[in-house]
RNA sequence: GGGGUCGUAGUUCAGUUGGUUAGAACGCCAGCCUGUCACGUUGGAGGUCGCGGGUUCGAGCCCCGUCGGCCCCGCCA
């Protein structure tokens, strides 16, 4: 039989009580996170959301109690009844309690528990169970003190976040969540419509227009905390539903949102007494992915990318020389004191390079005597020189890749993070933020030849570039196109990019510009955004803002490598809800109201 | 859409070249124990080796398929 909580209440949570606490009467309630019986003696580790607080139940001194927690069991919820006192025995330093302990004289069993399907308190993360049985039993995971931690730190962040907003004047205005689908970007969430059958509304990626109609409002400062939805597949760091600080600002240039975004990250960090410096580091793209190969550079370590293509100018090494002609490049890092990787450790760095499109990895290795796969292609003397170019000493590593600029780009990049993940190159509890500016209007899109908006097609282009611009679109030299730099920017703190944003185009020409280099008609503009275009025409403020996700502000700030962790209740890798087992079937008879026949997986693709 | 990797007790894992009764630790259950805090100690229970098919005298191990977790590419700011 269980006991019921009536009237109490309690004093003190379980990691609350210090030494100046002795002699006080408390009440604790929590979970038994341990029960150490020593028969006369019993030990139980309360927990609760705070801590731990020992209780001790003595049989001399109350039996009745003693007698009662022999029934005890993990995760049963008890109300404690006691007096805090000094430990009699060694204090525990592990504990913020660890000073005192209280005696109870009474305990009240409030709930039992089933035996949890997996060990909540286990020595070390690498014990933890696996992941899926964590989702599923989400409520009991988040039970432990770093999920704890996390979330509890999540609503800190948010909290900081909205206090600096409204100290700086800015409105929070919630925009829909059913909104309408546009064919860009990412793929929409769509939602149907019992009263308009048929049709459909679709959940926001973000709220990019509505944010900038707040502006075309008059509200000058908006800012909101969204919920963003993109049914594309995931990542460790990317979920179908996250949440972004939106901001927008009225009458404002690059200068006053990069002030705006460090001011709002600085005033986050320092909630967790850490210093960012007032004025952020700045580089622009271009730089980023020359010197780091990333648009999202990693400043905690070094290790740059050195380009040995002028070495090489005039080699008749076949994947050289080809790369070369075709305007690609040869680029390499240095690995310090690596010459002795196996010929296994650079077979393993070739195949991790190739995912990114690599064809293959040259090295040279400076031990006592200087070996490389290109020796015999290239020659001591080449080779010595392109050690020479690289600054690479005796007992360092070359790494080379040659191709496409934007492969070495992206595979030498993420050799770099993994090179200096294996070598333990980064420093810990380090936190390097940087502004990466200039970012290109368009990308080149392969598959499909032609140009897309890089960020979204209401970015405005650099002043500086404008007149390349309107000859690339208007004197019809689409290859302009690339060249051409936007007034957008991203935050990225440790290689993670924790926001982005632009200045917007305000102008009708310039935006019909922008269309027209994407090969979007002023038929088709109209038909999937008429009424923000129309919106336009009603005396737009020049206006521009950011987007910061709180998730990556939080894998940032916790050095956390996986966004479940910072959400309460996450999907899988698959996009699936383990604990509600979402996405679910529906009965015909809704489907049927909304207007919806639905297709099987194998019969999908016949129609 | 593609690639990699994992799936064995409640959990974390081990399991030789295919060989007889599939192991360990933690957890769980019962006993003992008055200062533990990763308590100790004695004993015990607990297995559809993800699922389906195949090869074989014999499959946890080999082959094919499939499902699921995680990571990556494509995709996605």
């Amino acid at each position: 039989m269980l006991d019921t909580l009536g009237e109490l209440e309690r004093t003190h949570t379980c990691g609350e009580l210090r030494i100046g606490d002795v002699g006080q009467k408390v009440v604790l309630m929590g979970w038994v996170a341990k029960k150490r019986d020593f028969g006369p003696l019993t030990f139980i580790d309360l927990r609760d959301r705070d801590g731990i607080t020992q209780v001790v139940l003595n049989e001399a001194d109350t039996s009745g109690a003693h007698a009662k927690a022999k029934g005890l069991r993990g995760e049963f919820v008890i109300a404690v009844k006691g007096k805090t006192v000094e430990r009699e025995g060694t204090h525990n330093p592990k504990l913020a309690t660890g000073d005192i302990e209280v005696h109870a004289d009474e305990i009240l069993i409030l709930n039992e528990a089933k035996v949890p399907p997996f060990q909540l308190e286990v020595a070390g993360n690498e014990n933890l169970a696996d992941e899926s049985a964590r989702l599923k039993y989400r409520y009991l995971d988040l039970r432990r003190a770093e999920m704890q931690n996390n979330i509890r730190t999540r609503a800190k962040v948010v909290t900081a976040i909205r206090e600096y907003m409204d100290g700086a004047g800015f409105t929070e205005i919630e925009t829909p969540i059913l909104l309408k689908s546009t064919p860009e970007g990412a793929r929409d969430f769509i939602v149907p419509s019992r009263i308009h059958a048929g049709k459909f509304f679709a959940l926001p990626q973000s709220p990019q227009i509505l944010k900038q109609l707040t502006m075309i409002a008059g509200f000058d400062k908006y800012y909101q905390i969204a919920r963003c939805f993109r049914d594309e597949d995931l990542r460790a760091d990317r979920q179908p539903e996250f949440t972004q600080l939106d901001v927008e600002m009225s009458f404002t240039n690059r200068e006053q949102v990069y002030r705006l975004m460090q001011g709002t990250f600085n005033h986050v960090y320092k909630k967790f007494d850490i210093e960012l410096p007032e004025a952020w580091p700045r580089m622009t793209h271009a730089e980023a992915i020359r010197r780091y190969g990333s648009d999202k550079p990693d400043l905690r370590f070094e290790m740059e990318l050195i380009d040995l293509s002028g070495d090489l100018a005039d080699t008749d090494f076949g994947p050289f020389a080809e790369a070369l002609k075709a305007n690609g490049t040869i680029k390499c890092i240095v690995v310090k004191g690596r010459a002795d990787y196996s010929r296994k450790q650079t077979d393993e760095l070739q195949e991790f390079v190739k995912r990114y499109g690599a064809g293959a990895l040259a090295w040279i290795k400076l031990g006592d005597e200087t070996t490389s796969s290109l020796l015999k292609v290239l020659g001591e003397e080449k080779i010595a020189q392109l050690a020479a170019t690289a600054a690479a000493e005796k007992g360092d590593a070359v790494l080379i890749v040659a191709g496409r600029k934007s492969v070495v780009a992206a595979s030498l990049g993420a050799l770099r993070l993994e090179v200096a993940k294996r070598e333990n190159l980064i420093p810990e509890n380090v936190y390097k933020p940087l502004i990466v500016t200039e970012f290109p209007l368009f990308e080149y899109n392969d598959a499909e030849d032609h140009y897309d908006a890089a960020h979204h097609p209401f970015t405005a282009p650099m002043d500086e570039d404008l007149e390349q611009f309107r000859e690339a679109v208007e004197g019809d030299k689409r290859e302009l196109l690339g060249g051409v730099r936007a007034k957008a920017y991203d935050a990225v703190i440790n290689g993670i990019e924790v926001a982005g944003g632009s200045i917007r185009i305000h102008q009708r020409d310039v935006q019909a510009l922008n269309f027209k280099a994407i090969g979007l008609t002023q038929e088709k503009a109209r038909e999937r955004f008429g009424f923000f275009l129309e919106a336009l025409e009603y005396g737009t403020p020049p206006h521009g803002g950011f987007a910061a996700g709180i998730e990556r502000t939080l894998m940032a700030l916790l050095h956390n490598d996986n966004i479940r962790d910072l959400i309460a209740f996450p999907k899988t890798a698959s996009a699936q809800d383990l604990m509600m087992d979402s996405p679910g079937e529906v009965d015909e008879a809704q489907l049927k109201e909304l207007g919806i026949k639905t297709f099987t997986r194998e019969t999908r693709s016949i129609h």
